[in-house]
DNA sequence: ATCATAGTATGATGATCATCATATTAAAAA
DNA sequence: TTTTTAATATGATGATCATCATACTATGAT
């Protein structure tokens, strides 16, 4: 081997990290490869040698987004009880920083609508992670005593997704921050747990 | 003038119908000029004559969207009670004929995720849809007693969108059908209306 | 019946982009 | 130090597309 084992591994993780990136801000159809390559620090040319088509490397770089938000939700709750780290998550998704910053986040608030346009692979990718979000956010409510917890757990997902989504799209700051609040109080007491100031 | 002076009005008309459905169902980067005109019977060249641009087409077609919304609210609301009518046109929004028409429907599901990325006319248009759509639920909201209804419809229609948006990434049937049931679920107990059969 | 012109069509033009063929370079092995 | 070749760069190619300049045509007015 002439390069070090790892480089070209490392090269495609920086892609990926800029492609995950790029996607959820501008949407799959306005990120050009040549763009994605040149915020990795590289040229258009080598693309091929880590991607089959730009159609994979949307696929992979969804995988790279839920991975990115599985450990936010680690970090949000894992020092906390299960009632508190749940406030906590909802206080995050549903928080202005969240709203504002398109490049990181949720995938499934970044790309809803894109999604039924997108290849195959890409569809399944996305739908597994959005199955294993499901899956964590169900086993919480059913450790907090919830009785249909996967029901619940979706239905409370689709708020969260919908309110942030709303949220991106009004472009009146005091009302975009009313919808955040409308559904944080609303999941909030939805979970039987007291409203309290983010 | 020599033609008719509608005909005209006609055709930007008939160009507006046949965009607003393809850009809710392709997006509107995927979506070409000339693709639109031909659908309107035809050619590109055309096309300037009726839209300064084709972001200007696309801040008339989301008008147009909102509008095609309006009416079926109307038509499914008309002639029942408040109650009544609230559950149908939830019943209509969580339905399956709704997720798998992406050409007609509700343009917040449709568009989410691209509105962050599109210009401010558009953006505006949409918001104003939003504003608009948002206050008819809250209005039929406060007929039915609720006192926080414009906070209310805000969740209510956050979750409305968030779900159709999930049933429509989800490529399992069964799955897809039990998020939307779930919601319907949802949204009726938060109403105080007992569950029927869709 | 002919004319004037609003409305539409034809056919560029230049831009952006995915993809690929070929060249170059950096570092491990000899 | 030289050789080897994996990794990356350069520079096409062809496709798609928005936009525009120019040509045509259908129809109401004469």
């Amino acid at each position: 081997m002439r390069y070090d084992t790892e480089h070209k591994q490392k090269t495609r993780a920086m892609v990926l990290q800029a492609a995950a990136k790029a996607i959820r801000a501008d949407g799959p159809d306005r990120v050009a490869v040549a763009g994605v390559m040149a915020e990795a620090g590289l040229t258009h040319g080598g693309f091929y040698a880590h991607f089959k088509s730009k159609e994979e490397l949307v696929a992979a770089a969804i995988g790279q987004m839920f991975e990115e938000a599985r450990a936010r939700w680690e970090r949000e709750t894992a020092e906390r009880g299960p009632a508190d780290g749940l406030v906590a998550y909802i206080d995050f998704y549903l928080s202005k920083k969240h709203r504002d910053a398109r490049g990181f986040g949720c995938p499934m608030a970044a790309l809803a609508s894109d999604l039924p346009r997108l290849s195959e692979p890409a569809r399944e990718q996305f739908a597994d992670g959005v199955q294993r979000s499901t899956a964590r956010l169900g086993e919480q409510l059913a450790v907090l005593g919830h009785a249909a917890a996967e029901v619940e757990a979706r239905s409370m997902i689709a708020e969260l997704i919908g309110a942030l989504s709303l949220a991106r799209i009004e472009p009146d700051a005091k009302r975009s921050d009313a919808i955040l609040a409308a559904s944080r109080k609303q999941l909030k007491q939805r979970l039987g747990l007291e409203a309290r100031q983010p």
